[in-house]
DNA sequence: ACATTAATTATGT
DNA sequence: ACATAATTAATGT
């Protein structure tokens, strides 16, 4: 259920919004006022759609605040989580990985903001714009890499390993320090973990159960706290040569 | 070593 | 009060 209701740019977009993010951190004022008068700016609640797999790919993202999951189905329905997108990165990029349609669908795991441009102008962005072509290219190369190393995980490791790991990734890339440790900041159920790490909530409920006696994590309803970074990194099974 | 099934409990609107 | 999340035990491959 997407909404696809055509949304006014209704404020004026400030140009501090984008002269930190790093595809655009290179450009002069006027550069941005461009780029910011061709985006539109939309606001999602959490939980939905901004796009979905197979979907044309009519425009691109940038996501000014929240989180975004990217999200995949198998043949049999079964949701794989593939990695989560913080504030600050693009996505919907199909044009960079020279696609016509978005390879996997992209769902909200907070509510966010995001703006986006028609597609047409990608081109015209890397052509025009210095440093937007690499910084994008090093994010999308930073995301293949990091599926790369799941892939090898899911291989390799076994489930205890893979959800560590996958804790670890999370503090890492949207960590939020909080009293009693890193929190990741967006809502996140087991089942979100175990899509993640191709387990069950189950296994990922037990494994929680059993770290949180031992005061490695604390978690509630939809959030965790890891509290010893350091032997979960033992339990990841880090390499010791 | 892990999934599946099922039954039970907790938690948020 | 109701739906969604989480836990826990038992059984299966």
């Amino acid at each position: 259920m997407t909404d696809n209701a055509p949304r006014k740019t209704l404020p004026r977009l400030d140009e501090s919004l984008l002269t930190h993010m790093p595809p655009f951190s290179r450009l002069e004022r006027r550069q941005i006022r461009e780029i910011l008068d061709q985006a539109s700016s939309r606001r999602y609640d959490a939980g939905v759609a901004v796009f979905d797999e197979g979907a044309p790919a009519e425009r691109f993202f940038m996501l000014l605040d929240g989180y975004i999951r990217v999200v995949r189905v198998t043949a049999t329905g079964e949701q794989v989580i593939a990695l989560h997108i913080p504030a600050g990165q693009l996505f919907g990029i199909a044009r960079a990985l020279g696609r016509d349609t978005y390879p996997a669908t992209a769902v909200t795991a907070a509510e966010s903001i995001a703006l986006s441009w028609p597609m047409r102008l990608w081109d015209e962005f890397v052509r025009q714009y210095d440093g937007f072509a690499t910084e994008t290219y090093k994010t999308v190369g930073q995301r293949i890499g990091e599926m790369n190393t799941r892939i090898v995980e899911m291989a390799t490791q076994q489930v205890e390993q893979r959800v560590a790991n996958a804790l670890l990734r999370l503090i890492n890339q949207t960590g939020r320090k909080v009293p009693e440790g890193i929190e990741i900041d967006f809502p996140i159920t087991r089942q979100d973990l175990s899509e993640l790490t191709g387990t069950t909530l189950h296994t990922v409920s037990r494994l929680l159960s059993g770290w949180e006696k031992q005061g490695l994590v604390k978690s509630g309803r939809k959030r965790i706290v890891v509290c010893d970074a350091h032997r979960l990194v033992v339990i990841s099974g880090a390499q010791l040569p």
